[in-house]
DNA sequence: TAAGGCGTGTGACAAAAATCACACAATACC
DNA sequence: GGTATTGTGTGATTTTTGTCACACGCCTTA
């Protein structure tokens, strides 16, 4: 159970001012979920407002037929938006978090939100700062599966994922296919098209963004 | 130039409480757009957060190719939960708001932020029901395009149109395959069989919605 | 090194949706 | 009333994407 210090939170969360910074390293249990763990789950009602300070969290839609449909990740230094609006009453939002890796998270519980809303404003304007980038991000995706073809989304979610994890990027096709709802074979023949153009290499386990 | 009253704001914002509607008839300033007029566009910096008092307005998205996907209607009692999202560095947010009739709009500008956040609770309660009643109906906008077919699709736009505007929705098929992103002849031969199915009857600038 | 699982490649086909071409009915407007 | 405009209906065709069937190579492990 590592000790929460104030200081290593500000490096992450730059925005944090220093008494925001103490008083969440006070007030905040740190969570340690484990590669494949359910942060957050269809239906679930909040109680906490999460930070992430070490790791990388996967967030994704979920279909009625259980289809997946990948939407962004979190890294250290972002906060799960929807956590955050946790006054509300529980719906089913069909949301999943998971994380990809062991992930370290800063659960702030929700009796303490008017306190730091009212009390300081670097937490608010975190706050809000988060939400826009969550819309902004959501809109993307919207873009892309509203205006776009198969080849552009493809390429596309090539390039987010290399944002994320650097050039290599240890997916198979069938994994791609889940992320972008789409087949493996589909996948597999926008790959080898990606490839003859030269944006990307194609290799077992592995494709290499060129960009 | 309607001067505002606050019994009159909170009628519209239930959960406002007194001194915040006092505060924001005082400081902020009423706008009418008419029919038609843009409420905010791709790129802007926004000065003010809108509520909308009276009227409607329409939120699109708008590809590279100049197509539109509609995404929500605000109405009375509604707020620009982008505009309230308003310190953000003016990002090239390529999103449309227009208002559908002659709309009025409290505008509170930017520098009061702060102190709402501060010192009105139900302020910030409100904005934050705000974001997370948007951000579930974009995450319902992003299951129908990821996950059904465009048949299932322009059911769940009716629906959501004859929630706004009761049971005779006054459009033509073009204008839903601007709403949707498809074509007149696929909007045509769907609304057909729809009709068939007796979920709908189909009239010339008309649609009835049975359900 | 043989066997089996997994990841990939590919052709043939099916389904969904977009596009093209045109007919025609309802309404608006002279 | 006649004409133009706008909205709708419908077949034929094309494009895009998904599905099926199967081959094959790589990698693990027994």
């Amino acid at each position: 159970m590592a000790s929460l210090d104030p200081k290593e939170l500000i490096n992450h969360f730059p925005l944090f001012d220093v008494s925001l910074a103490s008083f969440i390293s006070e007030q905040g249990e740190t969570k340690t979920f484990t590669q494949g763990e359910v942060l957050m789950r269809p239906g679930q009602f909040f109680k906490y407002a999460m930070l992430i300070i070490r790791g990388r969290v996967k967030l994704y839609r979920e279909g009625d037929e259980g289809e997946e449909f990948f939407m962004y990740y979190l890294e250290p230094g972002n906060a799960c938006a929807l956590s955050m609006m946790c006054m509300a009453r529980s719906q089913s939002s069909t949301i999943m978090a998971v994380a990809l890796e062991e992930t370290e998270v800063v659960m702030i519980p929700i009796q303490h939100m008017d306190n730091l809303m009212k009390n300081y404003p670097s937490w608010y304007h975190f706050v809000i700062e988060t939400y826009r980038t969550r819309f902004e991000e959501v809109l993307n995706v919207i873009d892309q599966i509203a205006f776009k073809n198969m080849d552009q989304r493809l390429e596309w979610y090539l390039k987010k994922q290399s944002d994320v994890f650097g050039s290599n990027l240890a997916l198979t096709h069938q994994q791609i296919a889940n992320d972008i709802n789409s087949s493996r074979e589909v996948v597999s023949r926008l790959l080898k098209k990606l490839e003859i153009n030269g944006t990307v290499v194609v290799e077992r386990n592995n494709i290499r963004w060129i960009g």
